[in-house]
RNA sequence: GGGCAAGUGGCGGAAUUGGUAUACGCGCUAGUCUUAGGAACUAGUACCGAAAGGUUUAAGAGUUCGAGUCUCUUCUUGCCCA
């Protein structure tokens, strides 16, 4: 018999598909749309698993949606901007650009061997001027409508390398490159406001039904709002400040205050800019990174002023006003009221001052006078004391309480806050989208005209400087206006976020030569109908894509979109065993060889290997695969099944050689069974006929229901069994020819969106024309059923009945049941619950 | 520390949403065949038991005629925030 051959067949429709272009997105726009799109890659080299899994998933539902008639846009990019350009440009001497396009030729080459379905026509790279000069007007927009601007703040600062680190390379605080101790460092930023859609984001969360809760959750959290209190503290001595604006969410503690904290940044610190103590301890603090978690980590310290604040509900008590390095200036007024008996900073910060310690809130049913605070605050749930007027209040009464005493005395007012900060954009880089700024010699910020856009990127860059190489390319640094200004480029780029934070707009018009999108293009286009991606873009990626719709909509009635992405997918990561040898390093699996006693050994030296427990791929753990390599050895569509098959797309899948290598037979079994069906010479109907059928269309309805729940491996599963039936109808001749291979043709259907060489190759020789096949809800329902017999809830008989039977027939089968009889034996039957077509349950008297 | 998921055979997992638990696949066992392979086919495979039968969805309780599914408590793992 022919073999299947992969390798051919695979090549021969990839050309097809090719040819015929069934793969651009057609532009009736009287069809309904679908526009199915994956998280664009990071050209980094090769493809991985992860891309594999992803666009696999992404890529049957694109062709499952195409069968069912719908106009589908499905298209693929490259987010191509980014620090590790640079790196591979220092250590390979070839330039970022280049390097980028190499990676871009493999990795598309590759994509192309899985058989997605992806418009390639629409292709577009966010390091291509023609992507990135739209970004700058939008910038110029976005500085236009004041959603931009610029301001001195702290960052992460490598001091060997003079350059701005991100968080992520900041490792035990000190540089990922230079293992120098990081410090903090005033530096002007370019900054998005995306704190004032905070409100607005987090509403627009309610509406997106169809993301899955933990991502919205994720959002809240970080946007994090909180409803507090402004409390303004006079400042006992006169002085250039007569009253500190603290912010706080627990204004119930106020008795409990015990000192006043100012971040080294507020107004106040003025007044010691000269001091020389203070400009050591501020010296300190900046050693210390700038996350939140490591402030959190990091000891508590603080500088006395010297200064006192009066507790404005009761001017006896004097609270010492100190600079901390936990209070922040950007959140709240960067200023806290310090209350140690319940929050843990406090308390941490008063013990090493030896300040006061006063609990004013205790849990219920403790006595006040046992309830002694040490070194772990109560954060609890209780009720107020030591608190004047508030006693015996509950917390959350208590807030209510005192906000209102508070504004009406004019000491403050109710304040709602948000944790999330506005959107740092500046990059000290060159791979990325220059800004389109100038400064004049006064200093003052010039926006350039949108006709002298694009601003480029200088292609002659020394990138084995220090620091940002754009800074050092005076040639290009200093420029000069129309006009004949002399002026100094903005040498700062934006971060590679902004790139992909409109690039699902792009794809709808990629060509679109005068502005970003093609507003005609976008109204039939967005918003994305499904996206697909890994949950760690949960929050950056698609805050900022969320922000951006927001502000292309700011003060622009034409654009009326809010939210990018209808339904949002989150994919689980590809996971393998891991394998280290004695000397405890890590081996490839490739690398690791089973002997016939079982035992792992390593094929270079024969040396004895460990299995590891199985981890997410990754490269220093050396448990990847390579793509390549595996659609080489088995071809795309056993890799496609396998990674479907194994796991539900949300979860982590274990990768594994027996997998494939299953999924290889199945397709092999596919197509021998294809033959077969198509060889059969019987044309005499069966009585069988009728179950074949009734199958195929129990099938249909199964695989269309978890193809639009997501559930691939239930899918795989579906098709399984079908293929179990069709194979023992053929071996039994059980049916016609007739029925069995239009049945068939069916299930080839089926296996377009998950097997799409094998699907088309076996339908040529049935028929040209594809089609998603529709369910018959008459054939669905039966004629016969199971019902259980119950005893006490226990099974103890099954009966085959016509289906809606009465209650009495089935009563009187039942009690024919042997084993039910048994149980039935010497007791009485207090009642029957009988569920029609499900189940009957004697209840017997105990 | 807080929040959210999840926990089902040797393994990945299914269960029409409260109604036959363990579908489907991997692995394993036995057999058949052969161009001796990392092949194909057939049968078996949750656990205990020779069998009849009994037990089982992390552990324990509850609601219910009936719980993998709902409620509570505990344990474990993962993710996010601090």
């Amino acid at each position: 018999m022919e073999r299947y051959n992969i390798k051919v067949v695979e090549k021969k429709w990839q050309e097809i598909w090719s040819k015929k272009k069934v793969n651009t997105a057609n532009l009736d726009k009287n069809k309904r749309k679908f526009y199915c799109l994956e998280m664009f890659p990071y050209p980094s080299g090769k493809i991985h698993m992860g891309h594999v899994r992803n666009y696999t998933i992404g890529d049957v539902l694109a062709r499952y949606k195409k069968l069912l008639g719908f106009n589908v846009l499905h298209p693929m990019g490259w987010d191509s901007f980014g620090l590790p350009a640079e790196n591979a440009a220092r250590e390979n001497n070839l330039h970022p650009k280049d390097w980028t396009k190499k990676n871009i030729i493999t990795m598309k080459r590759q994509l192309k061997l899985l058989g997605l379905s992806l418009d390639w026509n629409r292709e577009i790279s966010t390091c291509d001027p023609e992507y990135y000069k739209h970004q700058q007007e939008f910038f110029l927009e976005l500085y236009s409508k004041k959603l931009v601007y610029k301001k001195d703040t702290y960052v992460n600062w490598d001091p060997a390398e003079q350059t701005v680190l991100a968080n992520e390379q900041v490792i035990d605080g000190k540089g990922w490159r230079s293992g120098v101790p990081v410090e903090r460092k005033k530096l002007s930023q370019w900054f998005f406001n995306i704190k004032k859609f905070s409100q607005n984001l987090l509403d627009g969360l309610e509406k997106l039904d169809n993301w899955p809760d933990k991502v919205k959750l994720m959002q809240k959290n970080w946007i994090g709002k909180s409803y507090g209190c402004e409390i303004n503290f006079k400042i006992d001595k006169k002085n250039k400040f007569d009253k500190i604006k603290v912010f706080t969410t627990r204004p119930d503690t106020i008795f409990g205050a015990s000192f006043i904290a100012l971040s080294l940044d507020h107004p106040v610190s003025k007044i010691f800019e000269k001091n020389n103590d203070f400009i050591s301890f501020k010296s300190k603090c900046s050693k210390i990174g700038t996350t939140e978690e490591a402030l959190a980590i990091a000891e508590k310290i603080g500088f006395d002023t010297g200064l006192f604040a009066l507790n404005p509900l009761d001017k006896k008590i004097k609270l010492p006003i100190y600079f901390a390095n936990f209070v922040l200036m950007d959140y709240g007024t960067g200023a806290i009221f310090g209350c140690p008996a319940h929050d843990q900073r406090d308390l941490d910060f008063a013990n090493k001052y030896k300040l006061k310690v006063l609990p004013v809130v205790k849990p219920q049913n403790i006595n006040s006078d046992n309830f002694v605070i040490k070194n772990e605050a109560y954060t609890g749930e209780g009720t107020l004391f030591n608190s004047h007027f508030l006693n015996g209040l509950e917390v959350n009464e208590a807030i209510k309480k005192i906000i209102t005493i508070i504004t009406k005395k004019k000491l403050g007012r109710k304040k709602i806050t948000y944790r999330l900060k506005d959107w740092g954009v500046s990059r000290q880089r060159y791979w990325g989208c220059p800004i389109p700024i100038v400064y004049n010699k006064k200093g003052k910020t010039i926006p350039l005209k949108k006709k002298n856009l694009p601003v480029l990127l200088p292609n002659d860059v020394d990138l084995n400087v220090n620091g940002n190489p754009l800074e050092k390319h005076s040639k290009w640094k200093y420029t000069k206006l129309s006009s004949g200004e002399k002026v100094v480029r903005e040498t700062d780029t934006l971060d590679t976020f902004v790139d992909s934070s409109w690039y699902f707009l792009r794809f709808c018009s990629p060509k679109h030569k005068t502005y970003g999108y093609d507003l005609s293009e976008v109204k039939y286009w967005m918003p994305v109908d499904q996206y697909i991606g890994g949950v760690e873009h949960a929050i950056l990626h698609l805050l900022y894509s969320r922000f951006f719709m927001r502000t292309l909509g700011f003060n622009n009635k034409k654009f009326s979109y809010v939210e990018p992405f209808k339904s949002l997918f989150t994919q689980g990561m590809v996971c393998h065993q891991t394998y280290k040898n004695e000397k405890n390093q890590w081996l490839y699996p490739d690398e690791v060889e089973k002997k016939s006693d079982g035992n792992l050994c390593s094929k270079k030296d024969g040396k004895r290997v460990i299995a590891g427990p199985s981890e997410a791929m990754s490269k220093s753990k050396k448990n990847t695969v390579d793509p390549e390599e595996m659609i080489n050895m088995y071809g795309a569509d056993s890799i496609r099944w396998f990674i479907l098959s194994d796991s539900p797309p949300e979860r982590d899948v274990q990768w594994s050689l027996e997998g494939v290598s299953a999924a290889f037979k199945f397709i092999q079994k596919l197509w021998k069974l294809n033959l077969e069906i198509l060889d059969k010479k019987n044309s005499e109907s069966k009585t069988e006929d009728i179950f074949l059928k009734k199958t195929v269309n129990k099938t249909i309805y199964n695989v269309t229901k978890n193809l639009e729940n997501f559930q691939y491996n239930v899918v795989i599963a579906n098709i399984h069994e079908i293929y179990n039936i069709f194979n023992q109808h053929l071996i039994n001749n059980k049916t016609s020819n007739e029925t069995l291979q239009n049945e068939w043709e069916k299930i080839i259907m089926l296996l377009i969106p998950l097997v799409p060489h094998l699907a088309y190759e076996c339908s040529e020789k049935i028929n040209k024309k594809f089609y998603w096949p529709k369910y018959n809800s008459n054939l669905l329902k039966e004629e016969n059923c199971t019902v259980v017999v119950q005893v006490d809830g226990r099974k103890r008989g099954i009966l085959e009945v016509p289906i809606n039977s009465k209650e009495d027939i089935i009563v009187e089968k039942s009690k024919n049941i042997d084993n039910v009889l048994k149980y039935l034996e010497n007791k009485e039957i207090i009642k029957n619950i009988y569920i029609k077509n499900k189940i009957l349950n004697f209840i017997t008297k105990k």
